[in-house]
DNA sequence: TCAATTGTTCAATGACCATTGAAATGAATG
DNA sequence: CATTCATTTCAATGGTCATTGAACAATTGA
């Protein structure tokens, strides 16, 4: 009979950062910060790209970097945000994690789609 | 002056599968199942083992069904789930791509948290 | 200093989501 | 055929979230 554990913080962290990008405008948000590279972007830009009022992007870039997704530092009036990789690939391998001890043909399965991306 | 798409369907996509992520106990059972592996696990057992009501657990396995995050199979009188492999690598190859035209190093960023799991 | 630019905060609204108990389905067993 | 078992569906509850307009900083340049 084992202790059930039915509150893990891991889980509550992980799960955090996973809801911060499901959401269609900040998916958006991320992937354009993704393919602007370690650079980032100004919140302006990003609004008009994505196609979203600024005060709206601004409470959706908090909910992402409140998940350490992205990170901003400031430059003369704008705010740049970049994307953090650590946590990503962080978040990523805890999803995916135990997955490979005793079932290593589900890693396997997911080989193709990272090599679809990178 | 660009055409502005504030409307993706490929983003309502992934984030829907993201967001039916991005909660602990939908995490916590995407987890279970794939530690399972692709044999899968009867309803019944995966609500023991994540401590969590039955009814609960039904709503929250239908959350992952129809984004395609896993499938179901009838076996006698249990329900059998199992993770879809193919839509979560493409989810999570969707969420990281166009990282590496003109940013490799995004990329090389993912490596080690994608080797820590597999 | 005045005004323009760049972003954020606040309050309010409506919409969506998780959880619960009770009832219902559907398959196996006696 | 009635019963048990495994799981789902339903309705109702409270809670959280996204969006909007208006007001508020903070920085820059005339």
């Amino acid at each position: 009979m084992t202790i059930e554990m039915n509150d893990n913080p891991a889980d509550d962290e992980a799960a955090a950062r996973l809801s911060a990008l499901g959401h269609p405008t900040r998916l958006r948000v991320f992937r354009t910060l993704i393919a602007a590279g370690p650079d980032g972007m100004p919140a302006g830009e990003l609004a008009a790209r994505v196609g979203v009022a600024k005060n709206n992007l601004s409470s959706h870039l908090n909910v992402l970097r409140q998940g350490g997704l992205i990170v901003m530092r400031p430059s003369g009036r704008s705010r740049i945000y970049a994307v953090d990789l650590d946590t990503i690939a962080a978040t990523i391998g805890y999803l995916v994690s135990d997955c490979c001890q005793g079932h290593p043909e589900v890693c396997e399965a997911l080989s193709p789609g990272m090599e679809r991306a990178c």
